[in-house]
DNA sequence: TAATTGACGGGCA
DNA sequence: GTGCCCGCCAATT
């Protein structure tokens, strides 16, 4: 693979990981969302992979479309616990996107915010 | 090179 | 609410 192919995904998985870190404490993200705010909107599957893949992250702070835990066996409990000790109120089996969802700050859309 | 996997998203019945 | 399908893209086998 050539050196700016590689770079390109390096830069990627970077501006994932300055996304999921720039999710403040009791507020949560999506893995659409935070694929959006890194430039990549059809990457959401990446930021799982890295997410899955990286250490230091607030991982539970990223959820599926619509708030929906998308984990399978015990970290389904985990994440969700970690989010109710953070002050994150669930509706049934999801967060309450509209209180908890972090919008991260739209610099330069286009024109004006 | 091809096939499979994965913490996704959206549309439709 | 549920189940099924397709599009998406990097990593792994």
């Amino acid at each position: 693979m050539c050196p700016a192919q590689s770079r390109r995904k390096l830069d990627m998985r970077l501006r994932f990981i300055a996304a999921i870190g720039a999710v403040p404490h009791g507020k949560v993200s999506s893995y659409g969302a935070i694929a959006r705010a890194a430039g990549f909107p059809a990457s959401a599957r990446q930021v799982a992979w890295v997410l899955h893949r990286s250490f230091g992250l607030p991982w539970h702070r990223i959820l599926g479309s619509g708030g929906e835990i998308k984990l399978r066996g015990h970290s389904d409990l985990e994440q969700r616990l970690r989010l109710q000790a953070e002050g994150v109120a669930f509706r049934g089996r999801r967060v309450d996107m509209k209180k908890h969802e972090f919008r991260f700050p739209k610099r330069n859309l286009k024109k004006a915010g």
